[in-house]
DNA sequence: TGTACATCAGTGAACGCGCGTTCACTGATGTAC
DNA sequence: TGTACATCAGTGAACGCGCGTTCACTGATGTAC
């Protein structure tokens, strides 16, 4: 054989990967065929013996997204208490870095937008992967004697979300840094957390 | 003349109008030209006699779209105490009623994923709308007598387009309301308003 | 050992479609003389 | 009052381009006999 056996798979992974981050920094619309080759390395004729359809692409890339972001998850907060992980995790998801780095920033804030106008199978796989973060996420806020841990999770999440979008979209980058800054302080109030100084609802 | 004097500004005026709807429904790439000019009764050839092009007809859009929210904003909460005007406020973004009518939702909802891809014009408009309904809430929120309303407004408003976002990408609708729930005790408890009865952040 | 054939990842031209954009034309009305 | 012309919003065919998809072909390697 002229290729390893292993060769057509890690083919296909790679380009699984790529088109995750083509994903994330262009959108689902944005993501094209023959770009993703030739960023690969190959011609575009050759994407059809990998995938179905650009569809079925888009929906294994959404997949690698979802299981890297739990492996950046777990990375993370691995070995800590799960306070200290859930303010890691704070920390890291509400930093400039996360929201500068489009290619690899959580399919959230990446692709809530665009999901109404994707196909039955994308909005699946989305759906699966954003309720297998919130359990997650559920169960550390519960592992860190937290109450109200379900419904915390979800509103944590989408405010954090939420704030990585909107600071993203400020051209003015000390604005957008402060709105991450307070971010981090209203969530991690909301949690009980340390470090809730910054945060408001004091009567003046 | 055939026309009226106004007729000409009068189609000018519905054509922004049905674009600020289409352009929240489908994004800037899925708003179509011709699709558009049907909708307003007209074929796609008269398009170029009202807009230079399809980008200055978002750009016109967009700012339509702030404009109404800017409107909707004030007529739900004129005429009310400041305290009350925040409730309100939070209470009609995170309804079903915002998260389940596209066409009508929340700029910030609906684009801050397209952003990025759009021209320079488009997201200096979305920057200034953003900025002016930032102003507004945070004036609103001094008004209420509320310490760090500065930060507080950019942080809870990015809450609350998350939770939207959020919400409206869960397939099952009975955690996407209870998402909406648990944002507005959330986000009313950030603010130091009543009806905190929800909120975590308690030691169990 | 050598020849013919099968395999298969990859190539690149071509096709079809949607969509933004252009442009010559229409047709109703107002105006000049 | 009537005729020729100007105006102008709107029409619809056509063009160009990007992009997903198809397909006949290539070329290197393994296999049968």
């Amino acid at each position: 054989m002229r290729y390893s056996n292993t060769h057509r798979s890690e083919i296909h992974a790679k380009l699984v990967r790529l088109a995750g981050r083509a994903l994330r920094a262009k959108g689902p619309e944005g993501l094209a065929v023959a770009e993703l080759m030739q960023a690969a390395g190959l011609t575009h004729g050759g994407f059809y013996a990998h995938f179905k359809s650009k569809d079925a692409l888009l929906v294994e890339a959404l997949a690698c997204v979802f299981q890297e972001s739990k492996r950046t998850f777990q990375g993370a907060t691995d070995g800590l208490a799960p306070r200290e992980a859930l303010e890691r995790y704070i920390d890291l998801y509400l930093s400039p870095a996360h929201r500068d780095n489009r290619s690899r920033e959580c399919p959230i804030v990446a692709l809530s937008s665009d999901l109404p106008r994707q196909s039955k199978q994308f909005r699946a796989t989305f759906d699966s992967g954003l309720r297998a973060l919130l359990t997650r996420l559920r169960d550390l806020i519960k592992a860190a004697g937290i109450s109200d841990s379900e419904a915390l999770a979800a509103s944590v999440q989408s405010a954090m979300a939420g704030a990585v979008a909107v600071s993203r979209t400020l051209s003015d980058s000390q604005l957008s840094d402060e709105l991450l800054k307070s971010a981090r302080a209203s969530i991690k109030a909301q949690l009980g957390l340390s470090g809730t100084a910054l945060s408001g609802g004091t009567l003046q």
